[in-house]
DNA sequence: CCCCCAATCTTGTCGGTGACAAGATGAGAG
DNA sequence: CTCTCATCTTGTCACCGACAAGATTGGGGG
């Protein structure tokens, strides 16, 4: 077995990925993970320190995809609430672990920094769509709460079965009930 | 010290849910549980088997609160939503174990009972804020991920600061949102 | 070219945890 | 009064996270 890994940290982190979204972030263990990944259960310390070091840097690279996903979406603040959501499906143990500060430093410099990019896409994204003013602000919060809230409820099952097996699809008609149908604000 | 505490369950579920309040699900020690209670560390499983069971009984629980409040809230379906997001803020423990399945035994019968009889008061107030049809799904979904998200959110403490510090007094206008103020639905 | 140093990974250990097994206790039925 | 059984305790095992100390190796300075 080769001392050195090569990109152990990178390998870690997959591994963490894959294992969150076998079991959930709870049953994640620092030992099986470096058995997966073939080193020592005491190699994962090294590259994060403890538990809520990995998990801190599970949380910067979704914060950074994150951004990067509602970035790519464009201006159509529908489309950027279904980006969201493809997001949160996609990218189901990122997600997870993003919105539970008590499992990891959310104050971590890294980790403000990259959760304030992505939420400064958000916030651009509502003004356009809505205007400036105090309504903005609301309306990002509501267009946040919706999508949030659904992702999160498909995630844990919650929803009911007829909805189908594509979450964007469902969703589609949903986000377009905020704001009506482009009749109610929205002037694109 | 008593072999027979009296009421010994009821005195794991209390503590359990301050100490979920304290620190999250994932913290929860079964022994620590029995030490707050002053018990022996293997008592938690003579009543519920094991840490699932545990979290299964507070799931049921959380579920008859939730229909309860629901329930109270009366007719009006913006209220609903409301209670809804004060049920999960007043019971963090209870909301933020209930929509995590891989926690404990979701299939449970009296887990299936409790939640649906919960989802059927969230329905009947859809349909009868929307009328009868296939709106009335998507208006139920839409509302229901939109508080769910919003309490999500809040819990989490993801929420920008300056929406204050009563969550249903912020939330009360992003709810007027979905569905306009009246003019837009809701016929009462 | 070689050696040394520092980053990387391993081995060993400790206290804490969940699950299980076996035993002690006492409340209530008869 | 005694038996019975639900309730709780004691004891144990494997696993986990964190820490300490040591082994290995690649790369840069001599």
């Amino acid at each position: 077995m080769a001392y050195h890994h090569g990109d152990l940290r990178r390998a870690l982190l997959d591994a963490a990925v894959e294992m969150i979204e076998e079991s959930g972030p709870a049953a994640l263990s620092l030992r099986e993970l470096a058995r997966r990944a073939g080193v020592s259960h005491a190699a994962p310390a090294h590259h994060f320190g403890d538990k809520q070091g990995l998990l801190t840097a599970l949380v910067v690279q979704g914060f950074e995809l994150l951004g990067q996903a509602l970035t790519e979406a464009g201006e159509d603040f529908h489309e950027a609430g279904l980006a969201y959501l493809r997001f949160a499906v996609d990218h189901r143990a990122h997600f997870e672990v993003m919105f539970r500060p008590e499992l990891y430093r959310a104050e971590a410099p890294e980790v403000l920094a990259a959760s304030a990019r992505a939420s400064e896409v958000l916030d651009h994204g509502a003004r356009a769509a809505v205007g400036a003013g105090q309504d903005a602000e609301m309306a990002g919060i509501a267009a946040w709460s919706l999508v949030h809230g659904f992702a999160s409820l498909w995630i844990s099952g919650a929803l009911p079965s007829r909805v189908g097996e594509d979450p964007v699809a469902a969703a589609r008609p949903v986000v377009h009930m905020l704001f009506g149908r482009g009749e109610n604000g929205v002037p694109r």
